[in-house]
RNA sequence: GCCCCGUUGGUCUAGCGGCCUAGGACGCCACCCUUUCAAGGUGGAGAUCACGGGUUCGAAUCCCGUACGGGGCACCA
């Protein structure tokens, strides 16, 4: 049965953009072979850890429908699932490695590694490498009793001199790294801590992970995994190594330079859909050609051997029109829920359900995120109290469009007739101020004083969901005192 | 520096020896629609397929170099 997973280390904020790319593959895998999808927390590195970043995670996981069979909070038969747990097992194995002489106590001090590696550095020897002092000094009984008298040390994996190591990956083919080249990685840590190296290869063993899904920039690290996989005896696991998402700039997708926490889309109202969708098509593409498509359907058609090798830069322009898709193409009843869902969640508004309904038709064409949707109709909530235009010179002419609205009937109060009423007054407006007024401008200073912004859905609707009394109250209030506001009069 | 992985318009990509005078999408520009902004429609600019050698009747596609980009070289993952 396939089995892959997830391994994310609760050292950001939340998890990162990349690494909900990875668990995407990893779970489309996973369900295209009817097998199970895990995830395993990293938390090895205690100097890393943030506070709350594992749940953050896993939340953000869940929210994007990448529901796990196994995982820290669901349990599963091969627990536990957070590596913090499981410090005996890897102690036991790192142990067994000795005991087979694939690996050795170390007892050298962070000083004198640090000393050694300037050494050679100056030297010209790149990379440096650890001198396998202790290895020489010291038997294996020494060493071990050493240990066991509580000293502190670390256990190294021993690199075999002079030989070659290399290992398929499912998209790239056989890769080959010379072992001279490798350093004898620490395995335990003086903390009792595994690094991330044997935890993983003990892991991913224990936990029968059949396909190790991850990132390319686990490539060179690849053959230490070979090794301990062989020293253990065990059988080697599919490796298949994702492109890296990059920055505009193509250096490896970073906060410095994009936002790169998963729930920063949802935050901008960006659909766990869409985000989906896109990084699908990050490194892999539709065999029809298709640019939107279910996670249903790339369940079905993704093929792993399609994606490329090249590291795609994240664009967050196609992002938002793939985003805008998505919206346009929703059920209003959906679209409407979204809205009010979103707004709840991350701006704690309580929209009205009823207005908010009326105006879907009006938006839909328009958003492209759902944060957008406030952009275009706040002023459906609350009167306008900047006026992105200054509207003193058309006192006048709002005079005249207030009159000419009040004598629309209450009951005749439809986006048509108020279209028609004010068409019929601009026509009948005098020659000369025609010529100064053009019919757009007409329409404009009417949006602005009834909305106060120049961008907003159509505005014969608008007006006739805002109501006959509202509107002409509006009118009624405008302030013209807004030529000094700078950043309103400047936007466009 | 060393090792590994790459290289098709600004970006995501199709292409797996002849169908390519390189196709699609985002973005950009123009026009149409239009009471703003969108959406939609039509058209357009934009790639000597990184470069140089081979192989072949024929190469974006295969091979070798070079250049460039990325990743990795921790008691971090």
């Amino acid at each position: 049965m396939v089995r892959t997973r997830l391994a994310p280390s609760p050292t950001g904020e939340d998890l990162h953009i990349g690494n909900l790319y990875t668990a995407l593959i990893n779970w489309v895998f996973a369900k295209q072979n009817n097998g199970k999808f895990i995830v395993r927390i990293e938390d090895t590195d205690r100097k890393r850890l943030i506070e709350g970043a594992e749940e953050r995670i896993l939340k953000t996981l869940k929210e994007f429908g990448l529901e796990y069979d196994e995982g820290p909070d669901v349990g599963g038969p091969y627990g536990p699932y957070r590596q913090s747990e499981r410090l005996e097992i890897y102690k036991k194995h790192a142990l067994e490695l000795v005991e087979k002489g694939y690996a050795y106590f170390c007892f050298c001090s962070p000083e004198r590694l640090q000393k050694i590696r300037k050494e050679q550095q100056k030297k010209g020897i790149i990379p440096p490498k650890y001198d396998r002092y202790c290895l020489k000094r010291y038997s294996k009984q020494e060493a071990l009793e050493k240990f066991e008298k509580g000293e502190k040390a670390v256990i190294r994996l021993k690199i075999p001199e002079k030989s070659e190591i290399s290992f398929v990956d499912e998209i790239r083919g056989k890769i080959t790294f010379k072992s001279d080249l490798i350093d004898d990685q620490v395995l335990l840590k003086s903390d009792g801590f595994p690094t991330y190296h044997l935890a993983v290869v003990v892991d991913d063993y224990l936990m029968k992970i059949t396909h190790v899904i991850r990132a390319e920039e686990w490539i060179s690290s690849t053959p230490k995994h070979v090794l301990l996989y062989t020293a253990f005896g065990w059988e080697l696991p599919k490796f298949i190594h994702l492109p890296i998402l990059r920055n505009p700039d193509k250096s490896k997708l970073s906060k410095r330079k994009n936002p790169v926490w998963a729930s920063w889309y949802l935050k901008e109202g960006f659909l766990p859909e869409a985000i989906l969708n896109y990084l699908a098509l990050m490194g892999w593409s539709h065999p029809e050609g298709k640019e939107k498509f279910s996670i249903e359907e790339l369940v079905k058609i993704f093929d792993i051997k399609r994606i490329k090798t090249v590291g795609p830069v994240f664009d967050v322009q196609k992002l938002e029109w793939l985003n805008g898709e998505y919206l346009r193409e929703a059920k209003s009843e959906k679209l409407k829920a979204k809205i009010l869902e979103y707004y709840k969640k991350y701006h704690d508004l309580d929209l009205p359900e009823e207005l908010v309904e009326k105006t879907i038709p009006l938006i839909r064409e328009r958003v492209k995120k759902l944060s957008d949707y406030m952009f275009y109709c706040k002023f459906f909530f609350e009167r306008p109290k900047k006026y992105q235009m200054d509207l003193s010179p058309f006192k006048d002419l709002i005079e005249k469009m207030k009159s000419a609205l009040e004598k629309i009937p209450e009951h005749e109060w439809k986006a048509e007739k108020i279209g028609e009423v004010m068409v019929k007054l601009y026509e009948s407006l005098p020659e000369e101020v025609k010529n100064n007024v053009s019919r757009s401008k007409f329409f404009m200073v009417l949006r602005v004083a009834i909305t106060g912004q120049k961008i907003t859905p159509p505005l014969n609707e608008s007006m006739e969901i805002l109501g006959r009394e509202e509107c002409i109250e509006r009118l009624e209030n405008v302030k013209f005192q807004m030529t000094n506001d700078k950043s309103m009069t400047k936007s466009k």
